[in-house]
Parts: C-alpha cells; sequence; structure tokens
DNA sequence: CGGGGGCAGT
DNA sequence: ACTGCCC
C-alpha cells in the first residue's frame, strides 16, 4: 500500500520509469553526477556500507573456545553445516552442506551445535551497537550484515580536507589493480568511506574480536555485492563506473539481492535467468507479471539501481523462538514444545522489557511433495494483565497463561481428532509496546542494546559522536593513523528522532513502521531463576494435558504412555518420573554432540557441545580459566563487558558428568536444555487452565 | 534447509 | 489476521 508512494514528494514513479527506460544497460545516471566535482557534495550521492562478518557462528564459537580456531570446524543445526570456519573450508566443507557429506569430506571435522542462537544473538547486538556509535544510520540484515549510511560523515570528513590533500583508498577496488590515486580524487567521497570502513573494521576487530569484510558503494544494493569480492576479513569500493562491470559478474539473477527463489522462478518462466536477460526486458511485460512497483524494483536492481535508504532498525519488533523436529504428532508433545518455546522466549521477552501484544503460533506440517515448506500460522492479542506480567516478574505466571492462548491457536489449525505430523513449531511476541511512562532517552532504542554499554557513565547513545576518534575507548591508536583530519567532533544534534518514512523502491523490502520513540527501561530483569542444574526437588509436575477432551483424543498407545488419569490430574510427579514418563527429551542435550560421538568421547571439551569425528581436539588445558591460546593483548583490548563473557565461558568449561548414554542420534533431542530447568512448576499450575472448558 | 527476523500484499 | 517472500 505505501509501496509506491511518498518520499519528499517528488514523484518518483515517473522519475524511475524514465531512468530506467533511458539507461537499459549502463545504469549510470548518478556517476556523472559524482564525476563532475571532485570538491562539490553532490547531493544525491550517498556513502554506503555494508558489513559481512565472516562465519558468523563459526568466529563467535572460536572466541568461546579459541582451541577450535585452528581445527576444521563446522556449526550444526540438526544435520546441516549452517556455516564453518575457514580451516574446514579449506578441506571442501561448504556452507549449507549436510552432515554427512561434510564428515565425508573433512573426516576431522569438528562440530559444534548452533540451534541455540543466544550468543550469536548477543554478539549482533553488540555489533550493531558498534557501529551505532560511529553512527546512528545502520540497518541490520540478519545476524551478521549491517549497512551503514555514512554520507554524513564522510561530507564532514571532506569539508575538513585540505584541497591539496591527496585521496586514496583503503582496500581494494573492484576492477581495479592496485589502487589507483588519479580514481581515488575522482572519488573523493567513496575514497574517504574506504578510510572509514577500515577504521570500523578495525574497530569491530579490537573491540569485538571479530572479523569480516565490508563493501562501500552508494547504494546498499552496490555495497552488499562488492563486500564479498575479497572473501575473508578484506574490503572493497565499487566505483560507479564499474557498477555494469559488476552487475554483469553475477552468474544469475538468483544472486541479486532482492531476487529469491520465487522470482527467480517466475522470471525464468519469462525466459529470464541471467542479469543482462532482465535488464534488457521490456518493462511493460515485467508489470503484466509484477505488478508495476516490484516491475520497476526488478529492473532497477538489475541494472544496479537501488535507492532504498539505510532505514536504522532499532529494537527488535517481535522475538520469535521455533524449533523444528522429525516429527511431532501428539498434542502431548505439541503442549510440551510450546511451552519449552514460551519459556524461553519470556525470558527474552523479560529482557527486552517490553510487552507484547500479540502472540503468534506458526507451524510446518509434514507432506512429501511439500519440500518448499509452506507455513501456517494463527495468532491472538494477550490479554492485558498477561503481557504485564511478562514484563513485570512473574514469567511464570505468564507462560502459565500463555500456554493455553497458544493451544487454541494450535487447535485453529489442527484437528486433533485426524492424525497430523508436524515438523517445526514457532512460537512468536510481537506488537511490542513500551511500557511505563516515558523515563527519557535512555529508554528507547537503546533499550534493547542494553546492558553492554561500558558503565562509562557517558552518554549511553548519543548518536552525536560520529566519529571513531570521539569514542572513549582509547584504542586511540587504531583511529589515529588514517587520521590527519582528525576533528573533536563538536557535539552536533543528531538525526536521531526522525525516523525515515517508507520507501517504494526498497532493496530488501525494507521498510520503517513508526515505532515507539520512547521506551522505559524497566528495573532490569528481576530474578533469573534458570537453574541449569534441573535438580531442584521441589519440581512437581503434572501433565498438563489433562483436559479430559484432550486425553480422549489421543490414541490408546499415547494414552498408555500416559501416567494414569488419576496421575494426571491430582499426583506430582519428580521431574525425573515425568522425563522417564514421557520419554525424557531433556538432557540428552548433555551428551556430546551426539552425532558422531564414537568411542573416545574423553577428548572433547568439557561441557562443550564440541564433537570430533576423528580424534580428539587437541587437548586443552584442564580447568584453566585463560586458554593458553589466547591472546593476552587482544584479550585485553576487548571491553571489560565482553572479557566477562568469556572468562565466564572458560571457567564453565569443568567436565560435567556425562552418562555416556548414546542416544539415537535421530531422535531430536531438546537442544536448549536450560530450558527444561523451570518447566516443571509451571506445569503444574496449568492444571486449571484445563479443565473441561 | 537450519533459526531467526522483517515487510508487502491481500 | 494471514500468507508469501526476502535475507
Amino acid at each position: 500500500m505505501d509501496n509506491s508512494e511518498n518520499d519528499t514528494g517528488e514523484d518518483e514513479t515517473e522519475w524511475n520509469n524514465s531512468y530506467v527506460d533511458s539507461f537499459p544497460l549502463s545504469a549510470n545516471a548518478p556517476s556523472d553526477a559524482s564525476l563532475d566535482k571532485t570538491s562539490g557534495a553532490t547531493p544525491g550521492e550517498r556513502v554506503i556500507l555494508h558489513f559481512d562478518l565472516d562465519c558468523f557462528y563459526a568466529q563467535v564459537e572460536m572466541l568461546r573456545n579459541p582451541s577450535l580456531r585452528d581445527v576444521p570446524l563446522g556449526i550444526q543445526q540438526k544435520y546441516i553445516i549452517v556455516t564453518c570456519n575457514y580451516v574446514a573450508r579449506g578441506h571442501g566443507v561448504t556452507k549449507l552442506m549436510s552432515v554427512t557429506d561434510a564428515k565425508e569430506k573433512c573426516p576431522q571435522l569438528v562440530l559444534v551445535k548452533g540451534e541455540d542462537l543466544t550468543h550469536y544473538r548477543d554478539i549482533s547486538y553488540k555489533l550493531t551497537e558498534l557501529l551505532v556509535s560511529f553512527c546512528p544510520l545502520v540497518e541490520r540484515l540478519g545476524f551478521d550484515e549491517n549497512f551503514m549510511d555514512i554520507t554524513k560523515m564522510v561530507e564532514r570528513r571532506l569539508a575538513e580536507t585540505p584541497a591539496s590533500n591527496h585521496f586514496s583508498f583503503k582496500g581494494h577496488v573492484y576492477n581495479h589493480r592496485s589502487a589507483d590515486v588519479a580514481k581515488a580524487s575522482d572519488h573523493p567521497r567513496l575514497a574517504l568511506g574506504s578510510h572509514v570502513a577500515a577504521e570500523l573494521r578495525d574497530a569491530i576487530h579490537s573491540k569485538l574480536g571479530l572479523t569480516g569484510c565490508a563493501g562501500v558503494a552508494t547504494s546498499k544494493l552496490l555495497a552488499k555485492l562488492v563486500s564479498g569480492t575479497f572473501k575473508p576479513n578484506q574490503q572493497t569500493t565499487l566505483l560507479p563506473e564499474n557498477v555494469g562491470d559488476i552487475m554483469g559478474s553475477l552468474s544469475g539473477l538468483r544472486k541479486v539481492p532482492g531476487v529469491g527463489h520465487q522470482t527467480a522462478k517466475r522470471l525464468q518462466a519469462l525466459g529470464l535467468v541471467g542479469v543482462k536477460d532482465l535488464q534488457l526486458f521490456p518493462l511493460n511485460d515485467l508489470v503484466k507479471e509484477f505488478g508495476a512497483p516490484s516491475a520497476r524494483r526488478l529492473k532497477n536492481l538489475a541494472l544496479g539501481v537501488d535507492d532504498s535508504p539505510v532505514a536504522p532498525t532499532g529494537a527488535p519488533q517481535s522475538l520469535s523462538d521455533e524449533d523444528s523436529f522429525k516429527k511431532i504428532s501428539t498434542t502431548r508433545e505439541v503442549l510440551e514444545k510450546i511451552q519449552e518455546l514460551l519459556s524461553s522466549l519470556m525470558e527474552r521477552m523479560h529482557k527486552d522489557g517490553r510487552q507484547p501484544q500479540t502472540l503468534r503460533l506458526t507451524l510446518r506440517r509434514y507432506s512429501a511433495t511439500n519440500k518448499w515448506f509452506s507455513r501456517e500460522s494463527r495468532q491472538c492479542p494477550i490479554p492485558n494483565h498477561v503481557g504485564q506480567k511478562i514484563a513485570s516478574d512473574s514469567s511464570e505466571d505468564a507462560v502459565v497463561q500463555l500456554v493455553p492462548l497458544a493451544m487454541k491457536l494450535f487447535h485453529k489449525m489442527v484437528d486433533c481428532g485426524a492424525a497430523f505430523h508436524l515438523t517445526l513449531i514457532n512460537v512468536c511476541f510481537s506488537n511490542l509496546q513500551a511500557r511505563g511512562p516515558a523515563v527519557g532517552a535512555k529508554g528507547s532504542i537503546t533499550s534493547f542494546f542494553r546492558q553492554n554499554l561500558p558503565p562509562k557513565g557517558a552518554e549511553m547513545f548519543s548518536p552525536q559522536s560520529q566519529e571513531p576518534s570521539s569514542r572513549s575507548g582509547n584504542t586511540d591508536h587504531l583511529f589515529s593513523a588514517p587520521r590527519s583530519l582528525a576533528q573533536p567532533t563538536p557535539p552536533h544534534e543528531t538525526v536521531t528522532a526522525e525516523i525515515p518514512r517508507g520507501c517504494g523502491a526498497d532493496l530488501h523490502g525494507l521498510k520503517r513502521k513508526q515505532r515507539p520513540v520512547v521506551a522505559s527501561k524497566k528495573p532490569p530483569l528481576v530474578k533469573e531463576s534458570r537453574s541449569t542444574a534441573g535438580s531442584d526437588p521441589k519440581v512437581a509436575v503434572t501433565h498438563p494435558n489433562v483436559d479430559a477432551e484432550v486425553f480422549g483424543l489421543l490414541p490408546e498407545e499415547v494414552r498408555m504412555e500416559l501416567p494414569s488419569a488419576a496421575d494426571v490430574s491430582v499426583s506430582r510427579v519428580t521431574e525425573n518420573e515425568f522425563s522417564q514418563a514421557f520419554g525424557d527429551s531433556q538432557n540428552q542435550s548433555a551428551s556430546p554432540t551426539a552425532v558422531n560421538h564414537k568411542a573416545e568421547a574423553s577428548g572433547a571439551f568439557p561441557g562443550e557441545n564440541v564433537t570430533e569425528a576423528g580424534r580428539p581436539p587437541p587437548p586443552l588445558p584442564p580447568d584453566c580459566e585463560f586458554p593458553g591460546d589466547v591472546d593476552p593483548e587482544v584479550f585485553s583490548e576487548l571491553p571489560a563487558d565482553v572479557q566477562k563473557e568469556l572468562m565466564s565461558e572458560w571457567r564453565r568449561r569443568k567436565p560435567v558428568l556425562k552418562a555416556p548414554s548414546s542416544r539415537k542420534p535421530g531422535r531430536s533431542p531438546t537442544t536448549k536444555d536450560r530450558k527444561a530447568a523451570g518447566k516443571g512448576s509451571q506445569a503444574n499450575n496449568l492444571l486449571k487452565y484445563f479443565k473441561p472448558s
């Protein structure tokens, strides 16, 4: 609806139209603008950065456990290697390879489970937060990519740059052999942008210990495309005169960001497979297939044209948790899973501090032909008093009240009278509402970028400091070098409050809805009763699924598995009993990664998810708090809170008694074992909500 | 084809 | 409120 409209009032539609039609191949309108002066601030030209961390999950795991640095490492989710470090790539392992294939390629491959995204999410936000501290216009794309609009920053540097100054590029320049000085002075803004990119990558490395690639260009599309040209830990700048080259270099339409699977298929049906095909295809015909807005966007993308703004991401608009599995076919399992997901969501929601107004349940059903997963979902409002509980302290109560809601949604989709076969369940909180009275600037966006900010007092996040040098850190040498033009960064007010309007031709469908500007940070998470060791004796579990209705619907065998009806409705069982009765899925993740856990599991890292295919990984000094292979200097450079996290990580690496329990790898273990801990007591309370309605 | 997350369209 | 599509 608001796809076509808006923008500052100029008729974008007309403009795009004629634009596309008059530059079928060159896609270079902006370039002449940029060429026209070395000093002039060609107003339309932006400087956009795209950051893309190297094998993000693998990096995080290597940070957590440095002994993984030198071994081939794969991050496993279910039966897939979602990413792997470069050592593993050297052995032929690739992203999204099945575990079986990967082990075949590289028998010594070490696997770490990556289904629990907590650490990745945390570090991901730390990165975004770091970038935001330099410049407020940061947009996240997934966990490991960020766009940044540094136009303002560059303009400022440009203004400070003496006319005599000689420009140069940091890093690579696309399609140019050695950085060419003449080119740099033709593109001073991009040249400066490449310096900013280098400084930021440096900051990312020194503050977070992460490496990554950056692309520097005039749009999100181009920055993203160019950032990957030199792969690990490098950066590349794309000059406008090479836009045609880079678009032409793409092997297929699918490679164009914004063209997904479905779109590629529809394009192919029109006979379009290469980028050039689309560039040359008549817009009118395209409109017939996709409608005017999409057609124009697609064609522009193929031409390398993208004017979608970098839309500051801010705090998330929804929090969800999901799990996939081979099969869930009983209401009981559904309920358990929902409880599990809700509990962990609750924890996150609580930290977030906002209050969800909507609950959504999504599921995926099994179907042989349904390879390309279709999901269905139902959602409903969350009663206000329940929402309150989430945000306040009684998250357990909240779970108890939410579970029946979720089950209702479930029944809207699944007829329990018939057999069903679920493959995935997702629970989502959305419509997040800032709570409480406005407490001031700290509340809003920062509230999600929480707790990391240096206690250093200082303005939590006053976006004014756009220059690295102005940051407190005093890793100053990092920034001083490239900058003969350093400046004190006068506290000039900032762009902050203005939330960019949606824009028609968004690259990734980026559009911003209005978001509450101020949220109050409520008293921090109160009690975290998350006992990792589930040995709480007081836990009394009664299976919640006592609804006579539901029970009656269960197949006979299942009923037999359940505690007797009497038990169910009256008795309390210990968690252990519960586990046994219900075929315990929790403690499984206590066993080593399971997949390839051959005899000598003794070498595995204690307490970690690490598995190894061949022999045990290099021995880790037992019990050391500071792993030998951690560079102390690097470590000491890290911010206090990051250090703390790592330390506690290492500290936890004590042997954990684990039953050699070799479960069948096929059985989907509860991947987040901690979640199991608190669930018993809640289940008990659930009783009252499952009385026959 | 994992686990998220966001938007546009209806 | 839901689905589809994108990353």
